[in-house]
DNA sequence: CGTCACCCCTATCAGTTGATATATTTCGTG
DNA sequence: CACGAAATATATCAACTGATAGGGGTGACG
């Protein structure tokens, strides 16, 4: 469980990251089901068993990954996401604040979508796993999703002069960040239907405008 | 290939017949890759080979069911669907009047999202295969999923007074049906966030109207 | 130098899956 | 009833998957 050495990026310790990395690439791209060990092994550079000595099982490699996405996150988002909910519960924001912390949120969403492919991994293992509900899903539901819906529900109520807690914004929030699968977990799909290659700059400003523009109905303007 | 019999359910149609729907509702649960070909033979109550004898193989058979799919939605949805598409071709349409019929489908749609799990059946289906990308995909992408983006984002241009084949409008409209996504491909994950335990009465409702909100953003109201 | 824990590999297993060769049944037709 | 074609069942195959038994190499430490 817990693999504490002294000295840190020993070789053992930079296999395990590498299989660990190669995890979450299979398994964003194939899910859970469709990744085998063997595939983790190869892109990971090593053989069968190595992962099994490291993280017990498959299983165990996934709980793994989604659990290195959550520290990741946290670490990334932790600044912005904590100042937004410390204000939001403090009672101390306006409408128009709240409105501003959502179009942040959103900016930050559409960029991580938009990102490369290297940086959308954690995007695509996140909701690959809220679709299939593997092993690793109750560490990402609990860490990730349910709290970051509950923020922007809050930050929803507020920019609607509503109390908070409403099932109406919970919902709201859920469809809003769901609006934002058109170019995830459909996003070849929905590139098809548009005609467009990838989502790079002007696009990608596209589906921000229109991000807001859904946040807009939510709000009420 | 065809299979034109002269009198209607024989014994070997019914059979056929049973297989497909076994299929529609493997596929549907758990995916063309999770859905074995025991599984189908099971739930449609024949063996294994009786399967390629039908439909050649899993692909074939995976196929069938895009199809039978395609022709249902056809059939049921053709008169709503051509009547929207020609009056929104022919010009003869008022911004109201393609924002009602932009309020009809939205009904529509969240209707069939609300219903019980035997009418979800192609819904999840036709999702599943959105995300997946089976051997079905192709078919219902040119048959289903790309004729209805581009009627919603015509009657979304007409409604907003634009002219119609604007990027802006289809990339809206793939937004707002995805939307709806909160409810299909990850509905577990929504109603645990939502504490409900399923869509019913006067939560379809709720959900609905956050749709309309949605639209009215995308609109400008 | 010995040895012992740690790390990684080769080889192999049992279970599952899609597919099919072959046998049996069913049924219309003469 | 006879017979042949269509429809279904039995038995089996090869490929693949997750897992692991067992061996070898390496380095820290006495």
């Amino acid at each position: 469980m817990s693999r504490e050495t002294k000295s840190r990026l020993t070789p053992t310790e930079t296999t395990r990251a590498r299989i660990l990395e190669a995890g979450m690439r299979c398994f964003a791209r194939e899910g859970f089901a469709g990744a085998t060990t063997r595939m983790i092994a190869a892109e990971a550079g090593v053989t069968l068993p190595v992962i099994a000595y490291h993280f017990g099982n498959k299983e165990g490699l996934h709980r793994a990954c989604a659990q290195e996405i959550i520290e990741q996150h946290r670490r990334r988002l932790l600044p912005l996401v904590s100042a937004a909910h410390e204000a939001a519960n403090k009672g101390s924001l306006s409408a128009t604040e709240a409105r501003d912390w959502l179009d942040r949120i959103l900016d930050a969403l559409v960029e991580a979508i938009t990102a490369d492919a290297e940086q959308r991994l954690t995007t695509d293992f996140v909701l690959r796993e809220m679709s299939e509900q593997g092993p690793g899903y109750a560490l990402l539901f609990e860490g990730l999703w349910s709290p970051g819906i509950g923020l922007v529900a809050d930050l929803l109520a507020i920019a609607r002069q509503r109390r908070p807690g409403k099932e109406e914004e919970r919902a709201g929030a859920v469809m809003l960040l769901a609006s934002l699968s058109a170019f995830t977990t459909i996003e070849p799909v929905s590139l098809a239907v548009l005609g467009w290659e990838r989502l790079d700059g002007s696009r990608r400003d596209t589906v921000m405008a229109l991000a807001k523009r859904l946040l807009d109905g939510l709000v009420g303007r």
